[in-house]
DNA sequence: CATGGGGAAATTGTATACACATATCCTATA
DNA sequence: TATAGGATATGTGTATACAATTTCCCCATG
C-alpha cells in the first residue's frame, strides 16, 4: 500500500504516452473494482485489451506496483492488491489529521484568487446537490478540498491529499449516497470556506476535522447494513 | 513530488531484478546528492554506468518519475527534481501531524514484543550516541519510529513515514550534528517510549511532536550558518 | 491408484532493433 | 557577416526477439 507525492497533480505537459494512458486507465480500473482484490494480470492479455506492447504497460505496471496497487511476482505475474476496507480506514485516519492541517495552513495563505475559486466551487456544488447529480458533486468535492490544499502552498501535502482522494474514491461515492448527505456536505463546505475566509485558522482546522469525521461516519453507517 | 505509500516496506520477496536494483541505486544517488536537482539523466549513460540495457533503466526511472524524483520529458531526457529545502520544510509540517498521530496510535496498540524491540533500540541507541558513531544513531533513529509506526498497526501511515524518512535522510543526518544533539535526541526517545509503555496516548502525541520540532530546528539553526 | 519425473507451454526478465521527434551544426546564400 | 535551411546526430517511444524460469500436464512406474 502506497500514498505517495507523485508528480501527477500538476504534470505541466500532459503527457499522452501510451505509459501514462495505460497507467491511468488500469489504476481507475482498479479502483473502481473491475479489477477486484486477488485478480491475476497477465501481460499479455493487459497487451491485447490496450492494443500495446509489452514495453509501455510494463512501465505502467512497475507504477502500479509501486503505488501499491498490484504486486508483481517475478516469473509469475502481477496480482491486484486494490485498496481493502481496512486500508480505507487507516487512511481516513491519516487523513482526519492532515485534513485540519490542510484546512489551518489554508485559512493562513490563501490569496484572494484562491478564495473566489473556492466560493464559486462551493455555489456550484449548490447547483448541483439541487439537480441531485451525484457524480458533479463528487467532482466539486475534490475540486474543493484541491482548492484548499493549493491554497496552503504545501506541495507534498497536496500531492498526497489528491492521492487519498483518488483512493477513496469509492468510499466518498457511498458515502455521499446517505440520504440527505449532499445538503449536510454543502452546509460543512460553506462554513468551513467562511472559517478560511476570515483566516481563523483554529476555527478552520476543527471544522475540516469535523467534516472528515462526518464523511467517514457516514461511510461506517452504510457498511454496517 | 510524491509521498506515497510504496510496497517497499515490507517487501516479501525481495525482489533481485535489475529493475529494482537500479531504482533503489538511482534514488539513493538523487537522495544523497550524487545527482543535483537539474541534472540531466539520459538513459544510454545510465545503461553504461549500471551496466543493463534499458528496458530494466527505464521501468525504473519511471518509478521515479511516480515518485516525483525525476521528471521525464518526452524526447528529451529525465533530469532530476530531488528534494528542495521548501520540500524538506513542507514534509516536516506533514511529519510534524503524523508523529503525533503515530504516537497516539502505538500508545494504543503496541503489544509487549514491540514494546521490548523498542526498548531494545533505545538501549541500542545509547550505545551507540556514546561511541559517537552517528550512522548508527541514525539507523536506530529510523529504526525506533518504524516500530513506532510498526505498532500504530495502519499500514499505509507506516509505508509515509518509512517514505519521509527515506527523503529526510540527508536533513536528518545535518540535524544530528548540531553539538549534543545526539543525546537530547536519546533523551527524548526515551521520555516517549516511557509515555507509550504507559499508554499514555495524549503525552506520546505531545511528546512526539515535540520531538520532531527539536529535529526541524536543530536542522534549520545549521542551515543558517 | 498414487506418485514422481520429464517435457512442453506459458509467462516474465532482459536485450535489441526500429520509429519518431528534437536539437545541433554545417553550409549556402543574401 | 548574418541568417535560413537542411542534413545529421542524439535520445526517447515503441515493438519485437530471445533467455530463463516456472507451471502444468501427461505418462510411466511403483
Amino acid at each position: 500500500m502506497f500514498i505517495g507525492m507523485p508528480n501527477r497533480t500538476e504534470s505541466r505537459n500532459a503527457k499522452l504516452n501510451l505509459r501514462n494512458r495505460v497507467f491511468q486507465s488500469l489504476e481507475q480500473d482498479i479502483l473502481n473494482g473491475k479489477y477486484p482484490s486477488g485478480t491475476n494480470l497477465t501481460e499479455k492479455d493487459l497487451c491485447e485489451e490496450f492494443g500495446v506492447s509489452r514495453t509501455p504497460l510494463r512501465e505502467a505496471l512497475c507504477q502500479l506496483e509501486l503505488e501499491g496497487l498490484v504486486e508483481c511476482i517475478p516469473n509469475k505475474g502481477a496480482v491486484v492488491l486494490g485498496i481493502s476496507e481496512q486500508d480505507v480506514n487507516d487512511i481516513y485516519t491519516i487523513k482526519l489529521t492532515l485534513d485540519g492541517l490542510a484546512a489551518r495552513l489554508a485559512a493562513e495563505r490563501i490569496t484572494p484568487e484562491e478564495l473566489t475559486d473556492l466560493e464559486e466551487t462551493v455555489n456550484l456544488t449548490e447547483f448541483y446537490v439541487n439537480k441531485d447529480d451525484i457524480n458533479k458533486v463528487l467532482e466539486l468535492d475534490s475540486r474543493f478540498h484541491d482548492i484548499i490544499c493549493r491554497a496552503g502552498k504545501n506541495r507534498p501535502l497536496r500531492s498526497m491529499m489528491s492521492n487519498f482522494h483518488n483512493f477513496l474514491k469509492m468510499a466518498r461515492h457511498k458515502s455521499l449516497n446517505n440520504p440527505g448527505r449532499p445538503t449536510l456536505m454543502l452546509e460543512e463546505h460553506r462554513k468551513l470556506l467562511a472559517a478560511i475566509a476570515s483566516g481563523d485558522a483554529e476555527l478552520a482546522s476543527h471544522l475540516a476535522v469535523d467534516h472528515t469525521n462526518r464523511v467517514f461516519h457516514n461511510l461506517q453507517r452504510l457498511s454496517d447494513v
